[in-house]
DNA sequence: GCGACAG
DNA sequence: ATCTTGTCGC
């Protein structure tokens, strides 16, 4: 096997470029999923000035209820010093370390992972989503609050309209700019792994709940910002 | 050289 | 991302 060691996450950005050109390659954009009964969501935060990174993942059961409430199957939090500091477009470098550790605190494996960032809709191709996808070897789909690349026009008012995000001089579609919510700012959703924009549209509309980040996102976030134990 | 820039 | 109060609106 040709697997990269895990030490090599610390890598000078010359080399952490050069490993993501290699890694897009292996990215799959067809639909590989199996039969879908958990969703993860996974999001990372900070404490202490961001010394402390916090990866949490929130494991959900499906399908929910019909109101858009789903049943919380496992969640794992993990902190460790933070590696490095955030660089555009090497976010996964940062990242990714800490989450791989929250999912193996895990005694559930989920079908289908949506990571807060970027997924294919990354300059080379393979955003946070993307690369932990590979490292995991499940579906993965990112779902941001902002844009990173690529062009796009404005979508539609109502819930669930959508328009692509393209980039490159192919106008390459590496997204969709979704109105997960009315009279708010859209959400950028792109294919991570295993599975294509179509499905990945599909899976996170059917994730909304009444806010705007899906469920499984949402919730990851909470987590990680450690506002649980606020608000009660 | 001048912007743009996930979290 | 994080530091932070009140405030506008459903």
């Amino acid at each position: 096997m040709t697997a990269v060691p895990l030490h090599d996450w610390d890598l000078a950005p010359r080399e952490a470029i050069a490993l993501q050109r290699r890694l897009a390659g292996r990215v799959e954009r067809a639909d590989r999923l199996g039969p879908v009964r958990h969703i993860a969501g996974v999001d990372i935060g900070f404490e202490a000035q961001g010394e402390i990174t916090r990866a949490a993942v929130v494991v959900l059961a499906w399908p929910g209820a019909p109101g858009g409430e789903f049943a919380v199957v496992e969640e794992a939090l993990h902190r460790e010093p933070t590696r490095m500091p955030y660089v555009p477009g090497l976010l996964s470098f940062r990242e990714v370390p800490a989450a791989l550790a929250a999912f193996e605190q895990l005694t559930v494996r989920p079908d289908l992972v949506m990571v807060d960032g970027q997924g294919i809709a990354h300059p080379r191709r393979l955003g946070v989503a993307s690369h932990l996808g590979l490292w995991l070897d499940l579906p993965t789909i990112g779902v941001a609050k902002s844009r990173l690349c690529g062009r796009h026009g404005e979508p539609g008012p109502e819930r669930g309209d959508w328009s692509p995000l393209t980039d490159g001089p192919e106008d390459e579609v590496i997204g969709a700019v979704l109105r997960s919510r009315a009279g708010v700012k859209p959400i950028f959703v792109s294919p991570g792994h295993r599975l294509s924009l179509t499905t990945a549209l599909h899976w996170v509309t059917a994730c909304l709940g009444r806010t705007k980040l899906p469920e499984p996102t949402r919730l990851a976030d909470r987590l990680a910002s450690r506002r649980g134990e606020k608000s009660r």
